[in-house]
DNA sequence: TCTGGGGTCCTAGGACCC
DNA sequence: TCTGGGGTCCTAGGACCC
């Protein structure tokens, strides 16, 4: 059954940490408070960019994203400090400690961005005096400023906590949609970038209230299913749930690099995949789980991007057959031009209990102990003959095998397959 | 001297099946 | 011999966010 809400709504809470990872480093060395101070990386390489900084350094027109040397270029006295990701890390898991004093439903958008649903603590105070608490609390215990929007949904939270920063705390209730919201360009709407920014303004669309009174069948036409999400929100309108597990089922994790020069010698670049792989491997493993895609990105020196995938026979985590599977790709598609970065991303992935699962369907006849769906292929060839060079499973009963004679794949339902030929 | 690295979601076309 | 419409899977790329 769907929950049931109170007539008057959900009371939704955005926390927003300012300036996150230089708030963090401050919290470590005083000696950092009240100066401006940047987070980049590639420090000592010429593609440093300016990750964070704190307030100070963005009085002086300091932005994220802006090349190192521009930075430096507009603020001298910048101190410039490499991103410490473990102690960002650490400061991530206390702050959301802390929010869930108040309440389990905490969703994580990002180490330092998080939604609570505090409909149901009404007896802990009024919201704005819970958002006062929490803000108090991370900055005296923490000693991490944050602002906080209040509202009664996610997406009107989140445009609240934008609002005054640092340290704000913003309400933004229906009633002040029409005050509050609709003046913005509507560029600063969350989940309106650029390009939708430019298409919107071939429609005459320049502010919120323009979307929120937006011609709907226009706006679908122009944006697909998206045109329809923004307009709702322009009005106000958010049903998404506060969803504490959220984060926790990733869809895939990758790593990726910018090379310190551009490259076209192979074995430069293989053993930069080499690495990317090993550290994929390592992450997935540790998370315990296994891909069943894997996919390389290449950038070339003119910054145009290809992705290739390919989905594999079986799911894996191992450092040498995530970098099989990226030197492969490599090998098919890259044209040789040089390149400037490098992406090795798992997709698709699945837990090692769910995969042992399948597994298990077809192991029922293999010695395998440890990978049992490696011997599958040896099982198949048995059954029916040498040929059989590759299989997949789907849906947990149904197969495909590669055979050499075809070199096609061939759907059937694996169970039914093999009971007919054991008659 | 331009522009990192981690993600999610959506779209669209082709292959293939029924 | 010519042929529709619905559906899924796979791949590639784009837009967006922090």
């Amino acid at each position: 059954m769907k929950q049931m809400y109170p007539k008057n709504g959900r009371v939704i809470l955005h926390v927003d940490m300012n300036s996150f990872y230089a708030s963090v480093e401050m919290a470590y060395d005083p000696e950092l408070r009240g100066k401006p101070l940047a987070i980049a990386g590639n420090v000592e390489e010429r593609r440093g960019i300016i990750i964070t900084c704190s307030y100070e350094a963005r009085a002086f027109g300091v932005k994220t994203t802006m090349p190192l040397w521009e930075a430096k270029r507009l603020c001298p006295q910048l101190l410039i400090k490499k991103p410490n990701f473990e102690r960002y890390r650490k400061a991530s898991l206390a702050m959301f400690e802390v929010l869930r004093t108040y309440t389990d439903l905490v969703e994580p958008v990002s180490v330092d961005e998080g939604y609570l649903d505090i409909t149901d603590c009404y007896e802990q105070g009024s919201p704005i005096d819970i958002a006062k608490e929490i803000q108090d609390t991370l900055q005296k215990e923490l000693l991490l400023p944050c602002s906080i929007g209040i509202a009664p949904n996610k997406f009107l939270a989140k445009m609240a906590s934008d609002m005054k920063k640092p340290l704000g705390i913003t309400i933004l209730r229906k009633r002040d949609i029409k005050d509050k919201l609709w003046p913005l360009p509507v560029y600063e709407m969350h989940g309106v970038g650029k390009k939708t920014a430019e298409k919107l303004a071939t429609i005459n669309i320049h502010t919120i209230e323009d979307l929120a009174k937006g011609n709907e069948i226009q706006l679908k036409q122009l944006l697909g299913i998206n045109g329809e999400r923004i307009k709702q929100r322009a009005n106000g309108i958010d049903q998404r749930p506060v969803d504490p597990d959220a984060i926790s089922d990733f869809k895939s994790i990758g790593n990726s690099t910018t090379l310190p020069h551009d490259s076209t010698d192979p074995h430069e670049i293989m053993e930069v995949i080499k690495k990317l792989s090993e550290s994929v491997g390592a992450r997935i493993r540790r998370k315990d789980m296994l891909t069943n895609n894997v996919q390389l990105m290449i950038r070339y020196q003119d910054r145009s991007t290809i992705t290739r995938s390919k989905k594999l026979e079986n799911p894996i985590n191992s450092d040498d057959a995530i970098f099989a599977a990226a030197a492969r790709l490599l090998r098919l598609h890259w044209n040789e031009e040089p390149v400037r970065l490098l992406g090795v991303t798992a997709q698709e992935l699945v837990e090692k209990g769910e995969a042992v699962k399948q597994l298990d369907l077809f192991s029922y006849e293999t010695d395998a102990k440890q990978e049992p769906l490696l011997n599958v292929v040896e099982h198949l060839k048995k059954k029916f003959g040498q040929n059989i060079v590759s299989h997949g499973v789907k849906n947990n009963k149904t197969t495909s095998y590669r055979d050499n004679d075809h070199g096609t794949s061939f759907e059937k339902d694996f169970l039914a397959d093999i009971n007919k030929k054991d008659d």
